[in-house]
DNA sequence: TTGATTGCAAAGACTTTGCAACCGT
DNA sequence: ACGGTTGCAAAGTCTTTGCAATCAA
């Protein structure tokens, strides 16, 4: 693989980064970091990374496509519907959910959890 | 709320299907039913529908808008990325999932789990 | 009648594709 | 040199919006 300044920019904006990020979001963090690639580019270092097994599309968004690195831990999110915040929750144990999907003759490749609601800070002051 | 050709031919449709439902899929099954109304009116009244708590959008799909009733009782997805087949399933126990998420002094709304694997048929024969 | 609904065309947003130029190895 | 990568423009999809015409209550 070839070691592109686009293709390090994103591993290096996807390895500080808290949260899943949308293409738009990774374009102007590309430019913050000096680089002003074409919006194509990125989409295709994307499809590149994705292919590779170093980032995994999610589902927080319903009309932009959503990117995460794969290296995290197993985990889902919780998305504040009021301030956006998304947060990593990691299930302590699964096995319950895979015992049921297993019943049903469903072999399991990956499974996408996300909960929608209000966080912490948004639940509070209301 | 009004009692349109569109809206009815909509009702009906969830009623009988067994899967959530994309845009296109909605149209073409209008037009099978003997409407062919726009696109835009199937778009306006999803939103309608929506809004009025009678259908919800599901996350099986990256790149098309995707409804299911909502009348149906609370469950999840398992789709079949071979033959796309997507069975509903429920899980008996969440009470596990929601401690979770209350520990992290989230209050959840609506989650959405989509499971992606091999459906029976297609995890046998291969 | 009156406000909601519809169709059509156009606009919008996001994503993909074609192709020539470019760059890393 | 060679194959992967890039930029640009164009095309493609899905979705939304404006507006006048139509329809249901």
């Amino acid at each position: 693989m070839k070691h592109t300044p686009v293709y390090e920019g994103l591993t290096a904006i996807f390895k500080r980064a808290r949260k899943p990020q949308a293409v738009g979001e990774l374009l102007t963090a590309l430019y913050k970091s000096g680089l002003q690639p074409n919006k194509t580019t990125v989409y295709r270092q994307l499809e590149k990374m994705e292919s590779e097994g170093l980032v995994r599309r999610v589902n927080i968004s319903d009309t932009n496509a959503t990117y995460e690195a794969v290296s995290d831990a197993h985990h889902h999110h919780l998305v504040c519907e009021r301030c956006g915040e998304v947060r990593d929750i990691v299930m302590k144990d699964e096995s319950h959910l895979l015992r049921t999907i297993a019943a049903e003759g469903f072999a399991p490749k990956v499974h996408k959890l996300e909960i929608f609601g209000l966080c912490k800070e948004c639940g509070a002051d209301k």
